[in-house]
DNA sequence: ACCTGAACACCGTTCAAGT
DNA sequence: ACCTGAACACCGTTCAAGT
């Protein structure tokens, strides 16, 4: 039971240090979400009524910062998925409401559809996330089984094809704004068993 | 007969000048394709062996300088899908190479992949081509119109629904590299007349 | 131990001086 | 008429001084 990431010992944090970095982190929620990598320190400094230099003690760069949210909106999302495996009982539904929560939670947040955008490679930006990402995986797996087994949708759709579509939709979703659900249709009539 | 852009009458240049925009334009192709939008004014002057002053003489923005770039791309683009017209039989392997043909220019130049990534919303980066958007998009309908009228393709499918899908494979190009392809078989099936 | 904000670095853009 | 590159502005990041 380990971590992909070094155990490094950390003392307790000081009270008001604490708080800052919450405040520090809320205002990087409301700063990214609204102008997604173009958010500037500064702002998010302002925001926070600290200092910039108390936004690079808690997260070394702007990048680390951005991040942070993204790991936050991983969990998020990896317990939106169990949820709907204990939920959902329609295999395909299950599919379905899984890529209708991604473009929606991307609509209202810029950081993460921009991220997401970028995660199908498995290189780079995903470097970090990777074990979020296989638990992510490791769910669609058990989805896909399903519906597999239930025979709704083509029988060579495995989990690995995932990245690849949630990084399609989200591109769609950042460019296009709110007319995504025809680009789902057919993105979903491709994921059916083929004549 | 008229552009979309305004009339804007211009003496002829001086012989050095439309040389030096000849080299600019060929350093910015090297460093645009290299770097995508990170791309810097600077290494492109370096490049182009002028000062930067003359990199912003012809082209006010590196916004602007991106965009002269992507307008030549859109233009081979539509001389491209005008050929596969005459040449390409087949409705359904017209459809294909397309796509193709999209995802392998793609992958030689980033900047090209990043714009298109981002050009489904049809505001913002693509409002200065929406000359070009619109002849690639009537040439667009005249292809899923062949293919429609063999039955190859669903009814419902229109050269509306191709922005989007060029921006969902754009992105996964940029993001994944090389393994586009079996997104974008998902995808063509997506396409397919649905049972 | 942590906070602050002025100072530094980097890169897009401008403009005074040159040809 | 066009070119050059030093100077300016903006924003990410650092660090000396403060509590």
């Amino acid at each position: 039971m380990s971590t992909a990431e070094p155990t490094i010992v950390t003392r307790p944090l000081r009270a008001d240090a604490i708080r800052n970095r919450a405040k520090v982190l809320e205002a990087a929620r409301a700063a990214f979400a609204e102008h997604g990598a173009e958010a500037q320190m500064e702002d998010v400094a302002r925001r926070a009524g600290v200092g910039v230099g108390t936004v690079y003690r808690h997260f070394p760069t702007k990048q680390a910062l951005a991040e942070a949210l993204i790991e936050e909106r991983f969990d998020r999302t990896i317990a939106f998925v169990r949820d709907l495996l204990d939920e959902e009982p329609d295999p395909w539904r299950a599919i379905e409401r899984c890529f209708e929560y991604c473009a929606a939670t991307q609509e209202r947040d810029r950081a993460w559809a921009a991220v997401l955008a970028l995660m199908a490679g498995g290189t780079g930006v995903m470097g970090p996330r990777e074990h979020q990402m296989r638990q992510l995986l490791a769910l669609e797996e058990q989805m896909i089984g399903r519906a597999r087994a239930a025979g709704v949708v083509r029988q060579d759709l495995t989990a690995t094809d995932m990245p690849a579509l949630f990084c399609a939709l989200a591109s769609v979703v950042q460019a296009g704004g709110r007319n995504w659900r025809r680009y789902l249709d057919l993105l979903l009539d491709g994921l059916r068993p083929q004549g």
